[in-house]
DNA sequence: CATGAATGAGACTTCATTCAT
DNA sequence: GATGAATGAAGTCTCATTCAT
């Protein structure tokens, strides 16, 4: 009965640990910033000692990108989740940009995660690597939604469904990062300013 | 005139020992990236002691924050410079864009260099301030255009000003950054490309 | 004996289990020197979970004095097996020196770990203690073979056996090191040259 | 008057403060032990900041091979500067060899550092270069000697220079590890013995 | 004013050792 | 008994910042 406080060594699974060490990365880089997360801090959030995070992680940076592409993958299927991929395009394209325009209020710490290690991690060395990874198969996948909605009529055909997507993708993340900073705007008005917009201009004029 | 080149121990004013302080940091933050950016560093590149480094800042986030004020600052006016404030305002924007989508290949230190700092420094504290203070002065003037764009019915009416900057800046930043990333994507295609969306976008539809 | 070669959980006797890690650790440090002879190393390299280290060793360190003694007892056995201990005292240490010569080349990683274990137990608390247990019983039995020399005429009488033991020893050590260290030098060359000497030496003045 | 305690900061010299750490290296070194020897207390030892280390050295490696080197030179230096180089080579050796037996009692910690760096150094990697770029050179200047004293048939013609050169430093090496660990010998009677027996092992035969 | 040697806090990483399973 | 996940105490190294010169 020394003690009732210390917290019994706890045997978790790897795949556990790794979610609970990489939520506890994304907690802290979201919240404190990328300089606050130092291996002891998220060591000390996610209840573990500090030497544990090189069993599962070969460095600090491999913690760190992996907590990214989680927070990554996490929020692309909590958005595409929502979304009736076999409705209308334009309508499609709204709705997404609706729902994204509701992260920063529910992810916020996520987002800001993703663009600090992406931005930060090796210094145009890893993160780039990163980046692109996960923002190619994103694109791609886009592109093919496009192009669907120009074989249909949906959307103007003389624009490329890659460079599109570039674009799309670059709006809706901008979106992200000013309603971020700027609590005080309604993301559902400002997300249906940016539909107006992108598809006004990637729909075929009306009358020729 | 003579003794200009000499070397060691030269008294400069305090405003030309800034410039090239601050100049050594965008060089170097752009090209190496910020976690190789240490005072040594910026001190050699600029061929300044290190110490003097305390002279001129109080901070060594300090003269971070300076230098991406002066590298934002320095690439708003040379975009500036060559636009015609005084054209049909979709031509102007279209001009201000193919203007921007140069700019990586000639002043990417300089985009890097803001991206990096504003992200990281103080970590939700210096940073998103440094940022608010640059971007409101520029979204401001850029409402101010947008509105005499509406006036004369260049534009539709029907949005925002201010949210239409924001998205404008927003898909510029996004193609500065992509540029900056795929340097063998044709900058002026890309910048032709955003242009003919929100222009499309943003134009009174014709005809009905 | 049919399933003597199955992997998980042998349940060996002590014995064995010693051995097993001792020959692991005489391995590693021979070969990888004593830096990269951790605990994980050498359980892995006996093919034994790193926990069951400490059931067989009150320390790690416990684990390296055994194996440096298991490495020396061998040498030593092994050495002594191909010497003829009643032939004349001259040309047993001939004998002793030429074969102690091939040392290096058949059994290079005992003798390394021999020397960085002693050199570097416990830093001048367990090695020297180590050390001095070994070699006081060498030189022991050094001491009464070189006096059996003395009284059958085949050594100088002049000479004190056991500084006798000690010196010997040394340039066989000597030898050694030197020819671990330059494997370019042919081993029986130079031990004839070390016996040549030192026979000539501790042999009686032919004449006068 | 806050405080009469706290040393003011010193500013030294690059070599007084190398020649300070590197002693203090070796002073912890030979007392302590390799193991004992970190970055904290050698610091500590020398009166100095530990972050200094890497101001003068690239490495913790680095320091220690400096520390070696100075050692050994010093150490070097000390015997030579006692001998009478022009002496009867035979006269010569046994001086030196009486020089050196005196070392361990004066200079244990020198003898002791050298021993430990040069074996443990990058294990296989550093050290043996360190030591090879050491004694080659001593053995170099040896051989010079040996090889005069063959000349003038003050030593056996029969002998490779380079082998004795090796055999004799093995003997005196030895000897200072033996005389090291047992301080009850006393150093001139060990020495003489060893003296003994490699004059009379090296020295042509009388009477022929 | 200018320099860069010196400081010290703190970062990442390793590894002997423990202990729940 | 056997395993290896978990712990925690060091250790090396970096770097913003200070200060004697």
């Amino acid at each position: 009965m020394t003690a009732a406080n210390q917290r019994a060594r706890q045997r978790l699974s790897a795949e556990a640990r790794r979610l609970q060490l990489e939520t506890a990365a994304i907690e802290i880089v979201g919240r404190d910033g990328l300089a606050a997360a130092t291996a002891d801090a998220i060591a000390r959030a996610a209840g573990v000692s500090k030497g544990l995070l090189w069993h599962y992680f070969t460095d600090f940076d491999d913690l760190l990108a992996h907590a990214a592409r989680r927070a990554f993958t996490s929020l692309e299927a909590d958005v595409a989740a929502d979304i009736d991929l076999d409705a209308d395009v334009g309508d499609l394209l709204r709705a997404a940009i609706r729902r994204a325009a509701q992260l920063p209020a529910t992810h916020g710490a996520e987002l800001r995660t993703i663009r600090q290690i992406v931005l930060n991690l090796g210094a145009f060395g890893g993160g780039a690597a990163l980046r692109d990874r996960e923002y190619s198969a994103l694109y791609a996948r886009q592109a093919t939604l496009l192009r669907r909605g120009q074989e249909q009529g949906q959307l103007r055909a003389d624009l490329d469904p890659h460079l599109l997507a570039v674009t799309y993708q670059g709006m809706v993340d901008s979106m992200l990062e000013y309603l971020d900073t700027n609590p005080d705007i309604d993301p559902l008005t400002y997300a249906d300013h940016v539909a107006d917009i992108l598809l006004a201009g990637i729909t075929p004029t009306r009358k020729r």
